[in-house]
RNA sequence: GGGCAGGUAGCGAAGCGGUCAAACGCAUCAGACUGUAAAUCUGACGGCUUAUGCCUUCGGAGGUUCGAAUCCUUCCCUGCCCA
């Protein structure tokens, strides 16, 4: 039933950044293949972002990789935890959000992630169904089962305690409660980012003293977002989102720079082995201009997320307003009235949202950043053309198409 | 409970009675250039019927002053040290 150990070995080793301890992996695998029983996969997702990208994709294309070759995915949503609302990190104070926020966030990352995993093979969890049952008197058990010095062993926790930064008790016990989770659903295998290696290794000393087998914990590497410098992320905004358009996914990945291409082919695409060892020599040798590469990867990541034909139209769209400076085949229309004429090109921008306020306007028009039908405007009272449609873009790739309507 | 240091625009951080819509850096936006939505360079970066004009901002609320981000009172929040 399931393929031999060596194989899924070559399989799982594949892009990632650590497994602990490895030997472990390799027993639980032989005894799943002796016993004939798949493998419990767990991987925790957060249902305050719901929103999925590359950097997700990772690890749920790991996960995935386990799914095909036999094993139990397990996605559990942190409802409960999302209730509370984690400060961890950068995001001081994240939102506490309510049972149903969590259970929607829930769903759509559910969806989302099923672009990826195999949706018949997926279980999915809210935790909310075990660590809500639990009494304070069990939180203070499990509480006794941690020091204070280990906790603060944590990276992220020993950079703020030294930099001065709050720190809250209940912090603490999120990887207390991360490792309930692995508990309750006897993982045999935690993925998370090398950023989770401390709450994967909790998992493992709490499971234990639950007098289950611990987990292997295997982490993938962070993935960088399209500025090459901070990790991808939303917050960030250098993100390629896996519900993004084909035209913007196309136009993100071209942004990324070169140095990271070999990264992304390795972590975000199914590219084989062979092509990949290509793909590095060239870009070592240079024997390749670096664009075509990424042109390949971006088409590879349309592909991926929707067809190569939407790859091919995405790529085209992109030549057309970049290349050929010309405009998109498709742009969103706004309704414009204009009965006595008040309209001025500024109200115009900030009335279609192109402007956030009319000293913006006005400042992207002295910049020489609004034009209309491809003629740049330069003077901010110029007036408003009499045609019935026209074309107003603004910067280099917001376009808006002016429909008037007198009444 | 006591002592000390802090809370400034999206973030970091100057300013410590008028010349402050508030230096500087990052982020952002625009322009030039480019294979690119990269890099680099240039500029902008609270709002308003563009105005050497007005309005709203420096944790909250009061107060002193002709005038307060800057001084005082009080409250809230954060860190450190002592208990």
């Amino acid at each position: 039933m399931f393929p031999p150990i060596n194989e899924q070995m070559d399989i799982i080793r594949r892009g990632v950044s650590e497994i602990i301890p490895e030997e472990d992996l390799v027993r639980k695998l032989e005894q799943s293949q002796r016993t004939n029983t798949p493998l419990i996969i767990k991987l925790g997702c957060d249902p305050s972002r719901p929103d999925l990208h590359l950097g997700h994709s990772v690890v749920l294309r790991k996960l995935r990789q386990f799914q095909d070759l036999g094993h139990t995915a397990v996605l559990i949503v942190g409802d409960f935890t999302g209730m509370i609302g984690d400060p961890s990190g950068k995001s001081k104070t994240r939102p506490a959000l309510t049972l149903e926020e969590t259970r929607r966030n829930g769903e759509s990352y559910f969806q989302q992630a099923t672009k990826i995993l195999d949706p018949v093979k997926t279980k999915i969890v809210y935790n909310s169904e075990w660590l809500g049952t639990m009494t304070f008197a069990d939180v203070i058990r499990l509480a006794s089962k941690y020091t204070v010095a280990r906790m603060l062993e944590r990276d992220d926790f020993t950079l703020r305690y030294k930099a001065g930064e709050p720190i809250s008790i209940h912090e603490f016990l999120y990887p207390l409660a991360q490792a309930m989770d692995s508990v309750a659903i006897k993982a045999d295998v935690e993925l998370g980012g090398t950023d989770q290696k401390f709450n994967l290794l909790v998992g493992r000393d709490i499971q234990r003293e639950f007098g289950l087998e611990p987990q292997v914990a295997l982490m993938m590497p962070i993935l960088t977002g399209t500025d090459g410098v901070e990790k991808m992320s939303k917050s960030l905004d250098n993100y390629i989102g896996i519900t993004d358009p084909p035209n913007e996914m196309y136009g993100k990945t071209l942004s990324i720079p070169d140095s990271l291409i070999y990264t992304y082919f390795e972590l975000a695409t199914d590219v084989p082995l062979e092509r990949l060892k290509e793909i590095k020599e060239s870009l070592n040798s240079g024997a390749v201009n670096p664009r075509d590469l990424k042109r390949e990867l971006a088409r590879t990541l349309v592909a991926m997320y929707y067809s190569p034909q939407e790859a091919l139209k995405a790529e085209a769209e992109f030549d057309k307003i970049f290349v050929e400076k010309s405009t998109p085949t498709d742009i969103e229309e706004f309704k414009l009235e204009r009965e006595n004429d008040t309209v001025t090109i500024v109200t115009l921008l900030t009335q279609t949202k192109l402007a956030s306020s009319k000293s913006e306007a006005r400042r992207l028009i002295e910049q020489g950043g609004v034009s209309i039908d491809g003629e740049r405007i330069t003077d901010v009272n110029a007036p408003l053309p009499t045609k019935p449609v026209f074309i107003v873009k603004v910067g280099k790739r917001r376009f808006l198409k002016i429909v008037c309507t007198t009444n």
